[in-house]
DNA sequence: GTGGTCTAGACCACA
DNA sequence: GTGGTCTAGACCACA
């Protein structure tokens, strides 16, 4: 199979269930780019063994990916990155970079550092 | 009752458990100072019904926080936020604001962020 | 439990699966109000006993009607009917009688029938 | 190839299997005479590229509705529609618009609509 | 081989 | 008791 490693680590003693650990790395490369448009991914089986989980719960998790329309699924012959280079996607990483950076800063502000503080942090964790 | 509105939000349908969900707002009340040290919480049945939960519910959040050293119960009389001006408090604080950086910037990069994007995006934020 | 029979009826031998004839029946149950606004539905169990399918599959028909805006779910609580007398319910039972409408004319044309041959059936089948 | 377009539309996402969709609407065709009797049929190899499907699920199609008494196909000729002017057809064609009218009826009054309202419908949608 | 549905049953979170 | 996640495994439709 050609696709690159998937690189998905998965923490199973977390209370975050592991189909939306998948499900959220998934996402996350699909929006970057990493999984191409179009492009086929593991199969459900594939996955399941390389994840060392069940085939169901991959199962799930395409099946709801697709619900979301990050993915298209044929009977017998695959599953598909839908085309993620169109405006909606780039609208929706911005989205997600705006969300991720509120949050951020919302948890930031409230543990006591100061936008400044946080600025250097990044530059910080960026050098290393 | 003397406490502040509490502000926790909880998302039923979320797969973040509940509990989870309120230890995490209440970590992050106390690491901030906004829940003062020493100041008496809400009581069990006084929080579940201000979330709509069950009280079971909240007992067990209070179990866990004060096993992680957050709380200290004391018979018959309630709970207590413990000292939080500490140093060890203080290092805590740095480990969780890194962490989050850390999330933030992998992620920003994965959307292909660069670290200057998501700081003009930090300032922008920190404008409105 | 209180509530009125369901009047579910499955085809254990079609093509088509059963939970998508759950689906379809409880989504016209509640447009049509038969299932009022708020009411508890069936428990998973309770409906997986009653048709005698598996609980699992109960619980997928559920979740689904859920993302689609049904019903909603509490952990340890129950399913409940979302409120189905807004205008939204109201525009949608009208998409679906248009689109039952408009596949019933183009259906009997193409079999060779005029409109005045389906409305006269249709007369015809309101009197049995 | 003389057949006229067959206009066959396929929902590849649909829990319907894609074999009874094309069954259904090849039944359609033949019923309703627009697939005129004793008319050869697309070949199987042409149907299939032509749906973007597999061989295997038009043979599989054709080999169905030979038995049900739509076609007939000779060894190395290909397929063709039977005669479709005689009595059974006829009456086959009165059940169908039948049950389209039962289920049209049901529905709709199911959704609040009384008969008056779905004849209203028929005529207003046949006037567009 | 590949996706999709379904059953059976364990275990957890919440009420 | 009630919903939610997950595993194990059968069986079907499609390629």
């Amino acid at each position: 199979m050609s696709l690159p490693d998937l690189d998905i680590t998965l923490d199973f003693r977390s209370a975050w269930p592991i189909s939306e650990q998948i499900k959220e790395q998934l996402r996350l490369l699909i929006l970057s780019g990493r999984l191409p448009a179009g492009e086929q991914l593991w199969s459900i089986r594939q996955l399941a063994v390389s994840l060392t989980i069940n085939p169901n719960t991959v199962a799930k998790v395409y099946r709801e990916l697709e619900q979301e329309g990050f993915l298209t699924s044929r009977q017998g012959k695959g599953c598909f990155v839908i085309d993620n280079t169109g405006p909606i996607i780039a609208q929706e990483r911005d989205i997600r970079v705006r969300n991720l950076g509120t949050g951020f800063l919302r948890e930031g502000r409230a543990l006591g550092f100061s936008v400044n503080d946080l600025i250097r942090l990044l530059k910080e964790l960026d050098d290393e």
